[in-house]
DNA sequence: GCCGTTTTCGGCCCGACTGTTTTCAGTCG
């Protein structure tokens, strides 16, 4: 079993003991250790072979969990988790996903009418008999009917890059109104996060009820799901949650911090908060209830909440309880962190040439404007007919172009490269002869994505021993709410990058986002460099850099760790093999 | 179930909103 599927047991687990009513610390540990092996860097399976007690020695996995990993990674299941399982029908726990129905409800549910899955419920509801119930009225009645309705019609989460957009166009709606003072993204959004579940938006506003009025009226709302009077949420276009929270001038750097989370993180720092005998909460920093008042220490800003903590400021995105906090109590946060202005050139391109939208010549004037020093222009090969590839022949031909058309660009270093494709075997699908004429060659694959492990892995790492291969592109394969990611073993195709200084891409396509943070965080460990690229087909989309940063900063790279962050020269000698 | 410069017991983050209540439980973040 890997991490993740480790992770989504646990985190059963927890639903499960919640739905029994057992204690809330009992399931919280579940939780908070479900949680550490997401974000874990490495493998639990391989810490546990290479040494079995060093698994206790991860956050919130004592003596019982351990034994429990130890289990799942040597036998592939869990006897615990089969008995509590057997316990519910198959589908029950799913309805733990349905808006406004906790564990409680649910547990009530089940006991008095019997609902064990949501078709059941649907039909519990339409018949009327889920308003009967004790503490269940008409109103929470037509409210699981709704929802049931609209998780039916999507699953409920929504790529960063999308949800982004979104965000961007209430924040626009609401501060054209005026009297907003400051506004920004928080949540997961603010963090980076790749998918989010909903969109968070902080302000702080002279007349939070007028900001409340405007914001309940955002064109596009389909429904008001909550009202009061500092704060709201919407869902827009019957699909993504907006919430949108306005505090005081005074504490909108504690909010801020609170609203951004992760909980995680948010429950680390208040703990250090408290062993200061100081309470944190969404209102700012205060000395303790205990000494009779509460007085403010801080809050108008982040850096003044965390400084008062004893820390440095923490950058959203590495807000994960990775260590961060422990880090920036050390004073030991990383100085050199990318930038989102650090990227100098995009090395992942394609042109009407095969299948992109864009002409040469748009492509660099686009560059250009985006104060870009370089790009690498790299078409398909002739494997990927649909997209038009090339053959050998052809691509010379094309190189040639780009060069010619190049020479007007004289700000901008042109690379004349292609994504080349990985054929079954870890062949390319372009012989030497042709590679060796490009400035940089990206490997990729876009075919047979089902081999297993084993033939997968060694196609990849054989690709990557080609001496002319720069970069490995969308290196998991995945496509998110698509398709599964390859079965890679992703040590050893991290290090055959590292040794064949074969650059690891971040492609920041919003369904791509691949790797993903935690890839990074292994593949810098085993010593891999990247490249973060957009792998655009029109100009639009090649604006997309940030969710690449953004995801390099939550694996904690530096700078020096992206060669597109590099001068000319340097990205030369770092291409060089 | 985890954890420990107050350690092997006794803590474990906390406030807003909703719906159902008539003082609060449940849910959410």
């Amino acid at each position: 079993m890997d991490n993740k599927e480790i992770a989504s047991l646990f985190q059963d687990i927890a639903d499960i003991l919640e739905i029994k009513g057992e204690n809330v610390f009992k399931i919280r540990a579940y939780r908070r250790a479900s949680s550490n092996i997401a974000g874990l860097s490495r493998q639990l399976s391989d810490i546990y072979h290479e040494d079995p007690s060093e698994v206790s020695n991860i956050p919130g996995i004592g003596k019982d969990l351990a034994a429990k990993i130890a289990e799942m990674v040597t036998t592939g299941h869990l006897e615990f988790y089969s008995e509590l399982a057997g316990e519910f029908p198959r589908g029950f726990l799913d309805l733990l996903d349905v808006g406004g129905l906790g564990p409680k409800k649910l547990k009530k549910l089940r006991d008095v009418l019997g609902v064990e899955n949501i078709d059941e419920l649907e039909k519990a509801c339409r018949d009327g008999k889920v308003a009967g119930i004790e503490g269940m009225g008409e109103k929470t009645q037509s409210k699981l009917v709704q929802e049931i309705v609209r998780i039916r019609e999507n699953e409920g989460r929504f790529l960063a890059g999308t949800a982004g957009l979104l965000a961007d166009e209430v924040i626009s709606y609401l501060s054209e109104a005026g009297g907003i003072g400051k506004i920004e993204k928080a949540g997961s959004l603010r963090r980076g996060v790749e998918v989010v579940g909903d969109i968070d938006i902080l302000a702080w506003a002279g007349e939070p009820e007028k900001a409340i009025e405007r914001f309940v009226s955002f064109p596009g709302t389909s429904e008001v799901m909550a009202r009061g009077q500092t704060r709201a949420s919407i869902r827009v276009r019957g699909a993504c949650q907006v919430d949108f929270r306005i505090v005081d001038k005074q504490c909108y750097g504690a909010a801020l911090v609170y609203f951004t989370g992760s909980k995680q993180h948010n429950v680390k720092i208040r703990h250090i908060a408290k062993k200061k005998e100081l309470k944190l909460n969404e209102y700012g920093l205060f000395t303790a209830a205990a000494s009779g008042e509460e007085k403010p220490v801080a809050g108008k800003t982040e850096q003044e909440v965390y400084k008062k903590l004893g820390m440095s400021w923490i950058p959203p995105e590495l807000r994960e309880d990775r260590g961060e906090v422990e880090a920036a109590l050390r004073g030991e946060l990383p100085k050199d962190l990318i930038e989102y202005g650090d990227v100098r050139g995009d090395l992942h391109l394609h042109t009407v040439d095969t299948d992109g939208q864009m002409t040469l010549e748009q492509l660099m004037r686009k560059a250009v404007e985006k104060g870009y020093e370089y790009i690498a222009v790299t078409n398909h090969s002739k494997l990927v007919r649909i997209a038009g590839g090339m053959d050998g022949e052809e691509l010379l031909e094309h190189v040639d172009d780009i060069r010619k058309v190049a020479r007007k660009f004289r700000q901008l270093k042109v690379l004349a490269g292609v994504e080349v494709d990985i054929l079954k075997d870890g062949t390319l699908d372009l012989e030497d002869k042709f590679l060796k004429e490009l400035d940089i060659v990206v490997a990729a694959i876009h075919s047979n994505f089902s081999a297993d492990k084993e033939t997968q892995t060694k196609r990849v790492i054989r690709a990557m021993e080609n001496r002319y291969v720069n970069m490995l592109a969308h290196p998991s394969g995945r496509l998110i709410t698509k398709r599964n990611a390859l079965e890679l073993d992703m040590d050893r195709v991290f290090r055959a990058a590292a040794e064949n200084n074969v650059m690891l891409e971040i492609n920041t396509h919003g369904q791509r986002v691949d790797l993903n943070d935690a890839h990074c965080m292994r593949a810098k460990e085993m010593g891999a460099r990247f490249s973060i690229n957009t792998d655009a087909h029109d100009t639009a989309q090649m604006d997309g850099t940030g969710l690449g940063i953004a995801t390099a900063r939550r694996a904690w790279l530096r700078k020096k760790d992206v060669i597109n962050t590099y001068k000319f020269d340097e990205l030369k000698k770092a291409l060089k093999r």
